[in-house]
DNA sequence: GCCGTTTTCGGCCCGACTGTTTTCAGTCG
């Protein structure tokens, strides 16, 4: 486990070396090929570094040859050659012009050998002297529009995403308001990264079929949440929320809606790898309809599903549609049938009173009953959580009765004694073993020391999933979405730590989480590993946000096949790491 | 620079919008 760089290091390299070939004018593919290689390199399961150094990195769809020399390159010296070139003839500025809006690559090339241009400083400089509107090709619309950008801060201001649960929340309840306004028959649509059950998104798209389309669009102003709407039509609207989502509305005729909502759902790699393959067969596909050159007429299609089959593909579902594989899988009728939340049996992470959750034991059994569960594991915080909110050991047997007695009373769910257990910097716990073996259910989670290097933080990680105990690791990388960065962690090394110890992993349902991410989740389950989906609750009313897991366990391919709490008690009661370890000798 | 149920070379999605232009380039999603 050798401590090098992380596959998002790489990825940023190559991500830069993308950029300054852009500004160097290479021909446009050459640049995608830059940045599909970055993703590829980002999203891979595995340690590209050691993939490289074994000549294996070109397995990855998007890598090739050139690639790989320039990752090893990185590896070797800690920086790539023709990057080192390409920086002593462009500025970096350069770069910091094509964040602001309508200035790309090009413009940015133009300004810089026809004004000597290269940073924000000299840009404003020249834009305030009026001296952008003297180059050929640019005027003073433009120009006003370099000193507006500016003057908002556009430039170095990132725009605020929204988690799923706000984005879903938000663009249904503009649904239900323009369905209100539009008369009979109107349809309104969630699309988009929302549908996807993407982390966050940036902003909302809604698709509509209506009879009064120019009404509809107008309608969209009148909306409470709605702040301005600067342009409506027959086609749509472009509006923007007082909270300040930009919100995209179209509007398809009844027979085009499948090639809309398509087109609209994405993602943009997804619709451009499609498309592409879709030429290959003299089909072009656009959110209007799909055009055959054989015959030169277009088809337009009611359903998604139709635009699919058309192109030879089974339906794949919106979670699926990210350009990782699923074209392929449609096409040989490889894509999986998806876990939904009615799968799950029981939940294994929870909260109560006894550490920092609302609710007492009952309460969150009876609503976890309600929820139609078959079995809870209450794993309230362990003894060095931290927070004033620490179980000692003495309070953990007591709480072990508790649930005893409250199992014994409550009927139709069983009730497991368990504990979400510190993994201590050492990959130690902080019960004794005797004490734990007392216990159902043991999930161990890391809750400090964040900021360990790698090779630490996955040897920590990977003695607690060693120690005979425990049954499965909570939120395993410690990310929070878009806030905080995952520990630095070899997430190979503790997939490959947990497949051969039988130890589960949890996806965690809490919104802010959903760790494993879809990636990492894939990655697990295909390596054999049983993949748990709880929510983590701190109250009763927080149990139900396990769909946010079950979104992510679709975005990984998963079945509920590939996920152990999908399980009777008595089947999930034996894939249990304590009783494989009994039984199987 | 990558990639192949037409290819190891010659392609590499599609359309809207904007601003600058007399037919289009650049940018964006």
């Amino acid at each position: 486990m050798a401590s090098e760089l992380s596959n998002a290091a790489i990825a940023e390299a190559l991500e830069e070396l993308g950029d300054l070939y852009e500004l160097d004018g290479a021909i446009v593919h050459r640049v995608v090929a830059y940045r599909t290689g970055a993703r590829a390199v980002r999203e891979a399961p595995v340690s590209v570094a050691g993939l490289a150094r074994e000549g294996r990195a070109v397995e990855l769809s998007g890598v090739g040859a050139t690639l790989q020399e320039k990752i090893l390159a990185l590896l070797h010296t800690g920086t790539i050659p023709a990057a080192e070139k390409l920086r002593a003839r462009i500025p970096p500025g350069l770069i910091e012009l094509t964040r602001l809006p309508g200035l790309g690559p090009k413009r940015a090339r133009l300004l810089h050998s026809e004004l000597g241009i290269e940073s924000l400083a000299a840009l404003r400089e020249a834009a305030l002297a009026g001296r952008l509107r003297t180059v050929r090709g640019l005027g003073a619309k433009f120009e006003e529009g370099v000193l507006s950008s500016l003057e908002r801060g556009v430039a170095e201001r990132r725009a605020p995403r929204l988690l799923l649960p706000k984005a879903l929340a938000l663009g249904e309840a503009l649904a239900d308001g323009l369905i209100e306004r539009g008369g009979a028959g109107t349809q309104v649509l969630v699309a988009g990264s929302a549908r996807r059950l993407a982390d966050s998104v940036k902003d909302l798209d809604l698709v509509a079929v209506t009879t009064k389309p120019t009404t509809l669009a107008r309608s969209l102003a009148k909306l409470p949440e709605i702040e301005s709407v600067p342009s409506a039509g027959r086609a749509g609207a472009k509006a923007t929320t007082h909270s300040g989502v930009s919100v995209d509305l179209r509007i398809a005729k009844p027979a085009q809606l499948g090639n809309l909502l398509q087109h609209f759902t994405g993602s943009g790699k997804h619709n451009a790898a499609l498309r592409e393959a879709a030429v290959r067969r003299g089909l072009h596909v656009s959110e209007y309809g799909v055009l055959d050159d054989a015959t030169g007429t277009t088809r337009t299609c009611a359903s998604e599903a139709d635009v699919y089959a058309l192109l030879g593909l089974a339906y794949i579902e919106p979670e699926l549609r990210e350009s990782r594989g699923e074209l392929g899988a449609a096409a040989t009728g490889a894509i999986p049938e998806l876990i939904e939340t009615a799968d799950l049996r029981g939940d294994l992470h929870c909260h109560t009173v006894a550490s920092d959750g609302r609710d007492t034991i009952e309460q969150m059994a009876l609503a976890a009953r309600e929820l139609g569960y078959e079995y809870l594991a209450i794993t309230d915080h362990s003894a060095s959580h931290g927070f004033g909110d620490d179980v000692s050991p003495d309070q953990l047997r007591r709480q072990i009765e508790l649930v005893r007695e409250a199992d014994a009373q409550i009927d139709g769910i069983k009730l497991l004694a368990g504990s979400e257990v510190n993994i201590l910097p050492d990959g130690s716990l902080d019960y004794e073993d005797e004490l734990l073996a007392q216990l159902d259910w043991v999930i161990a989670s890391v809750h400090t020391a964040f900021s360990m290097g790698e090779r630490a933080m996955t040897e920590r990680m990977i003695a607690a999933i060693e120690h005979p105990l425990v049954d499965a690791i909570g939120h395993p990388t410690g990310r929070k979405i878009d806030r905080r960065a995952p520990y630095a962690l070899d997430v190979g090394a503790v997939i490959e730590a947990a497949a051969r110890t039988g130890t589960m992993l949890e996806i965690n349902a809490n919104p802010d989480r959903r760790d494993l991410n879809d990636i990492h989740a894939r990655a697990a389950a295909r390596a054999g590993v049983s993949i748990l989906i709880d929510s983590d609750a701190h109250g009763v009313e927080r149990l139900s946000e396990i769909r946010w897991g079950v979104a992510t366990a679709r975005r990984a391919w998963l079945s509920a096949d590939d996920v152990a709490n999908t399980r009777s008690w008595e089947e999930f009661a034996r894939m249990r790491k304590r009783t494989r370890a009994s039984t199987d000798t």
